[in-house]
DNA sequence: ACCTGAACACCGTTCAAGT
DNA sequence: ACCTGAACACCGTTCAAGT
């Protein structure tokens, strides 16, 4: 594995010796995400990002060991950890409501990213921090361990699920109807408090 | 697109005229599943398809006018309409929990016809027969059809999300977790009956 | 009627070589 | 240090020809 965003963290000064990069990784990731959002996630290869940029297809494996590397990096960039600010005096539900309201709205506008939250194997910092965000707000809800973790599968499964639908257009998914079912469970999450 | 299952459907006497065929739909996508279960989505094409049957890639297009058309065939074959007794005295929900579960154990044990399902434009008779079918058990109940369909969109996200995380085997999806979901969206329906 | 190979326009990845 | 083309093992699909 490369070390990621190689360029982007050298914080020393930039002389070197040998040969200086014709790209770094964050360039690549840009011309992917633009691939993504004007043809969707089919349309993001090595071959096709390597004739955008005017490199050989190989000269990106100097930036990613493999697509799925590429992959990664794109779900970093794309989307935040939604910001929860612990100090709120909001009750619990209510902050639950609005942070999936939040990745709900960054996962569709960028159709693609949730497919490779799911396909991929879901590993990345933004998973971490957005479960242990979740997590936290659940547990300090009063929610034990247990009980937190299958209340954020649960929250996941749906999440995604309507994500994937609604993004692929068939029918089904309305964002109306996206905040019925999370009402839904929520509630019955509340309604399962210790 | 070709009549789906040409020689299957044949009820009349085989004699047709002209050179006889070698194959006939049933027997590709017999050989479609069995690729499936093996070794998963990926692995279903044309060309594999092909070597495994000992014909030319090409004649595959005899039988389907395209890898779509395959796909479509597949999930057809591989998942049955859950059969619900009409006659049935159980309440509106237990009938609705217990179809979720069927369709729920079909899809997870089949890995890569959800991910069809979602993908493709889910247009074929298994999701028309489905679709009708929750939705004729939500009118029934009393809902009107708004809130039948928008129920409907609600339940399906979470079942394909559900099943999808699961089959991929990132964290999450356990079959108990998604009982405990499954009852939260049912009883969140329940509430809003008129 | 039905089957076929060649060709086209794509993939990701390995390897050995070039500067 | 970094970049590169050739090669390998794959895709789906079009086309014109073969039986």
């Amino acid at each position: 594995m490369n070390v990621p965003y190689r360029s982007a963290m050298a914080a020393d000064p930039p002389a070197r010796r040998g040969r200086p990069a014709l790209l770094d990784a964050e360039q690549v990731v840009d011309a992917a995400v633009a691939i993504l959002d004007a043809e969707g996630l089919a349309a993001v290869s090595f071959r096709r990002l390597s004739t955008e940029l005017g490199v050989s297809h190989m000269t990106l494996y100097g930036y990613f060991d493999s697509k799925d590397d590429l992959l990664e990096a794109l779900v970093a960039r794309t989307i935040a950890v939604p910001a929860v600010r612990r100090s709120s005096t909001a009750p619990w539900d209510e902050v639950l409501l609005a942070v999936m309201l939040d990745i709900h709205r960054q996962l569709v506008s960028r159709p693609g990213i949730a497919e490779l939250l799911i396909t991929r194997e879901l590993t990345g910092e933004w998973v971490a921090g957005v479960r242990e965000q979740l997590l936290d707000i659940l547990r300090n809800a009063g929610f034990t361990q247990r009980r937190a973790t299958d209340g954020l599968s649960v929250l996941f499964n749906y999440l995604l699920g309507a994500v994937m639908i609604e993004t692929h257009r068939g029918r089904g998914g309305s964002a109306a109807s996206f905040r019925l079912g999370l009402r839904y469970l929520i509630d019955g999450l509340k309604s399962d408090l210790p």
